[in-house]
DNA sequence: CATGAATGAGGATTCATTCAT
DNA sequence: AATGAATGAATCCTCATTCAT
């Protein structure tokens, strides 16, 4: 997953020696880092752990990413551009403003639940009060697309009359967001005090159906 | 929990010695120490900070709970308890069906509005996959009256037919909490990224009726 | 056991009261410190552990033995007392002087078996360089009487001609001493390292014959 | 055994950095943790004692061996190889059985009392029920060649009609070990009770030759 | 005689980070 | 480009002991 970025072109990268991969050696990292950093929280988190689960050392975490903080910063902008990669892969504009409004909410619902480690790492942001987020402006670079894509989709559909314009688009992302994030991020809290199954196949289904569904309910009744 | 163990005969401790009051020791911890793991996570509170910041010392600390996790283990227990009890005292009863939904919605916003600590323990317990809150059979028997709350107002719906058979109580506790709590734990991230204050008064109002719209919506119509 | 120390006189210790028993509460605290020094050694034993054992308080060892070393002091004054008192009531003036070693060897032997925790108190000394054993006059003066009670033995063995004259009661003491005890004190590395039960009634019963046999034949032919 | 792990080709280590050898540190933060252990039993050794009287620091303790029980088990394990090393150099092969068992008991004498340490340390982890040696499988692997040993011997014994056959080699270990390990273990509750000194020359003499006797005795005679 | 509350001084361990090669 | 060795500064926790009632 993390070595998937995009690859440079094959004239720049020479020929790779058998030995050394960098770009190699920094996915590994990162994609380790991810997975630690999702798991253990920032301060539960150990690089020595990182280290240890990659095919280098210690010592190359320092080397390309310079600190435990600013290898933190490079996964949630991994993270935030993989979503946005993949929502901006959605062709909405040839959809109808309703079903545009639908796919994306499922696709969003989807996305969580097929990548509960995005979830709890914007989760474990916000604990730390998105301290360390504030500090990349390629995050919201990045994140500036989804709503002007829900703007347009919204613009389209007051012209077409089926949909109300008291609703702004940031509120309908954070509508969205919400109804799809609260699943995974608050999971296991509920299950150890209800000791109920919110993963169960069947329990997901009817969950997405009546998120997308509301979301549509919302913009055309308010 | 842990700061309300059954008080001693009101006569025996009518005039707190000046220096021993223990439960005044204790409640001291317990209140620092929430507002220490709130801010900082599990991992990135520090018992050296909760000490500074009490009457007592850090030994006391372990005097009275023992370690590091089962302190933050009261405090999730205390703050459990304090929601549960707000919600004991709201009457719905006395309400109309979906009065009495809308009501309990409405209180939970502004409860976790109000209550940011109890929302980022919550998150931060999730980060940890409950792991802590598991241990504590406290938490699950003082949570076990909301369901049960609900249950009754749901059945008073269906007899009027108001409200589907379908939707399950402890399904409607989870979505009421985890879209008021959203607003308040997912604050930092949409802050930094999209720039809109969730805390403005009209904000809040937009969000509070929209949860409180969903959660009666799913209630009537599916 | 340790409560069974010999009781004063009925006249000085009044009626004891119903709710109140130093003697007895002395006496429970030196039995269960016994067991905990004997288990954990001087510096692992823990003061609380004992206290949490005792059916008094922590407050009461300082109260009536004044500390953590009075404490391991008095339980080792307690041991030695013990086997020497049971020493002395063995009878050995009655006997001829080779049954009276046979008999001193075997009670010996016996009673490490049966007393490990005895032997462990004086390993335990003994890693401490007996540095607190030499603070209590009680126990030399204790001890003082197993080497003459030997020394006549010898004298009268010598006298009839059955022993030789060159070995000295001290050695013989301490002979006697370590081929009793080395089967206690060194069970646990030899039982870790070569997996055999040295304490097996069978093997018992032959290394108890084996060290009679070999201090008495060394007694009479060197 | 720590220490020894298989060094590098001597070519790339001849000339050993002024600033970096961890053989070094290794060693002596080993040696320095014998005395320690040995001197104040596992309870009572302090990391920062150990970390005082070497060339590094603490850390580095943490670094090699991770942590105080694992440091001490290296120490257990050092140890035991050292005088099983000792053991398979004395050439017992080359000498009649009476003489070699007689052999390796005085040279178990001389060892124990040249390696007081040792004999502590052996001490030492029978109080913690050899807990933490258990926790070796190098240790058991090191010791099992003397036993070996010992039956070769015995074997030899038998076929020349001087030993009896129904001693285990086990059992003339154990004996042989603890006998002499009493005379060094036990040392320091005789001095302070009997006054006697054990490390003089003319008692010292005296009692080797009774420890060899005995084991030759048991094996002629039962 | 009895006790719950309180504590100072230390003790083991961890962690992100840098150094020397 | 890569790395094993090294480390200072915390960080959690423990323990024998005393205080105030």
């Amino acid at each position: 997953m993390a070595a998937r970025s995009i690859s440079k072109p094959a004239a720049k990268r020479a020929a790779p020696s058998r030995k050394y991969d960098p770009q190699k050696t920094k996915g590994d990292i990162l994609s380790v880092a991810t997975k630690e950093f999702a798991r253990h929280g920032y301060n539960g988190a150990r690089i020595d752990a990182i280290a240890a689960r990659t095919s280098t050392t210690k010592r190359m975490i320092y080397y390309y990413f310079g600190g435990k903080e600013r290898l933190y910063i490079a996964v949630l902008e991994q993270e935030y551009a993989r979503i946005r990669t993949y929502e901006a892969g959605l062709e909405l504009e040839s959809l109808e403003p309703e079903q545009a409004i639908r796919r994306l909410t499922e696709f969003t619902f989807d996305y969580d639940h097929a990548n509960p480690d995005f979830v709890r790492l914007v989760a474990i942001e916000n604990i730390h009060h998105a301290r360390h987020l504030a500090k990349s402006k390629a995050i919201r670079r990045v994140n500036a697309t989804i709503v002007d894509t829900i703007e347009t989709i919204l613009k389209r559909g007051r012209r077409k009359g089926v949909f109300l314009a008291s609703v702004r688009a940031v509120d309908v992302h954070m509508l969205m967001s919400a109804l799809c994030f609260f699943h995974v991020s608050n999971l296991h809290t509920f299950g150890a005090i209800f000791r109920r199954d919110f993963l169960s196949p069947s329990v997901k289904k009817t969950h997405k159906k009546m998120v997308a569904d509301f979301v549509v309910h919302l913009l055309k009744n308010g």
